[in-house]
RNA sequence: GGAGGGGUGGCAGAGUGGUUGAAUGCACCGGUCUUGAAAACCGGCGUGGGUUAACGCCCACCCAGGGUUCAAAUCCCUGCCCCUCCGCCA
């Protein structure tokens, strides 16, 4: 959610920032909505504030031995008008509040300075390289063939468990897909110092208007039948930001900000990428992510975007996968978001990089929706929190990855060095 | 699933229809005192919106949403959450 007072005072520089993303912000639209609010708000508090003096009046009567009939006669003019017009004006002050709260909530982020122009992925401004892509001297294979091949990787029987996106794993490779997750976990707790979260995978409406998925992207959900209005988390995201929905934190407690990490599955719908990426694990309706979300005082998120992106690379890094970082340009990047780093690790099949992270910084828009703020010592007043987060990484496509990379002319996978410990081979083959 | 008890400001905790946005205590901020600190004393101290050049003034908010009433933190209904006991259960 954009400040409010922000947009009142200047829509048309709103407008214009906006523009980058491409999304068509109606000035005139918001100005005439905004004057309709205030109208019918002026117009009813006036009513409520004559029903406030009358209703007083009537009590200091009674209080000095009045009957209550008339106490209430003697103030009856004031009432009868009252009684005429109140409900009709608060419901068509609540109307236009609610019409001017929904455009706002629609609204998406204004990007950073820094986001470059552009309309889609294309567009987006490669930062850095890190690591060459191997050249082999055989045929690539892509991770379903070498998966399939080693016994470890079935996406049939997963469809016939439950449908398309979906996988079952086996063996040293449903292994590594775990090692991976304990890896980037103690990566992150101990090299970066996260504290480790466990969250909820279902979450109410509340959570997710917090972070932006309501109103605007529901058909990405999977929503859940029942008496409650439960849906499935897209990303961990979601319950850690919240974790901070409603509270104030006390200055001292900000110094370091506050860092989680957290593994989940994530559920999505993928509605709308139906011949997208349908062979293999790309793209999936579960898969797990490690996540790790900041939130911190304001003056300080610049900086953490960058040391939470850093985080993230150093994952590829141990592993040694090829990787780029890119900025991504007004058109690619989230609702949310105000500045957006994607890692995309290079996958020898495709012989492209793919996108295996997503780093954002959220400036204020989730905190002022989620109401999470921090008792700035400078004012002694309550002041919203900058939220960050970024994948670090995502787990099914580091798997596939490491399959893609670390193959070998007799179709096994070198393990790497860094998951040795936690795997009892050195080769899956 | 059954039976009860609760949800009030950062925290604790009064308040059962009338000038209560809310007593009191703690915490916090400022001041007096002190060489300094503590103690003591004095004062301040919620959030959102509107209006104003500003002081200020106005409205809303005591879990949420409805209702009764001239008037609701207070009464009624529904929902959510928490606690206690019983049953069931990974």
């Amino acid at each position: 959610m954009l400040d409010l007072k922000l947009v009142r005072q200047n829509p048309q520089a709103v407008a214009d920032q906006l523009a980058k993303r491409h999304f068509d912000f109606d000035v005139d639209g918001f100005l005439s909505l905004d004057e309709a609010r205030k109208q019918a708000d002026i117009e009813s508090q006036n009513l409520l504030a004559e029903r406030k003096q009358a209703s007083k009046k009537i009590g200091e009567l009674v209080k000095g031995g009045m009957p209550i009939d008339e106490a209430k006669a003697s103030v009856n003019a004031t009432l009868a008008k009252i009684e005429e017009q109140l409900s009709e004006l608060t419901s068509k002050a609540k109307a236009a509040q609610e019409t001017l709260d929904d455009l706002m909530a629609g609204i998406p982020n204004i990007p950073h300075p820094d986001v470059p122009e552009g309309k889609d992925e294309a567009d987006n401004l490669e930062i850095l390289r890190w690591g060459e892509p191997k050249s082999f001297d055989f045929e690539v294979k892509d991770h379903v063939d070498v998966g399939e091949n080693l016994g470890g990787l079935d996406f049939d029987v997963a469809a016939k468990l439950t449908g398309s996106r979906f996988s079952v794993m086996r063996g040293e490779i449903a292994r590594m897909h775990r090692a991976l997750i304990q890896f980037m976990l103690n990566t992150h707790i101990g090299q970066h110092d996260y504290t480790e979260v466990y969250v909820p995978y279902m979450v109410n409406k509340d959570s997710l208007r917090g972070t932006g998925q309501l109103p605007k992207f529901e058909e990405d959900l999977f929503k859940l039948e029942g008496d409650q209005e439960y849906y499935l988390i897209p990303t961990a995201e979601v319950p850690v930001t919240n974790l901070l929905r409603d509270t104030i934190v006390e200055a001292a407690d900000m110094e370091k900000g506050l860092r989680f990490v957290c593994h989940t599955p994530c559920f999505r719908s993928e509605a709308g990428s139906y011949g997208r990426d349908t062979r293999g694990m790309i793209r999936q309706h579960q898969f797990e992510k490690v996540e790790l979300v900041q939130l911190v005082k304001p003056a300080d998120s610049e900086a953490a975007l960058e040391a939470l992106t850093g985080h993230a690379e150093a994952i590829l890094q141990q592993l040694e996968l090829p990787y780029r970082k890119v900025l991504l340009c007004g058109g690619d990047i989230g609702f949310s978001s105000r500045k957006t780093y994607d890692l995309e690790v290079w996958l020898p099949a495709q012989n492209q990089y793919r996108e295996i992270s997503s780093c954002s910084n959220f400036g204020d828009f989730q905190a002022r929706r989620m109401l999470a703020r921090w008792r700035n010592p400078e004012t002694n007043k309550p002041e919203y929190l900058h939220t960050l987060n970024g994948s670090a990484l995502a787990v099914g496509r580091t798997l596939v990855a490491i399959l893609e990379n670390y193959q070998q002319a007799d179709g096994s996978v070198v393990v790497p060095e860094v998951l040795k410990p936690y795997m009892q081979c050195d080769v899956i083959k």
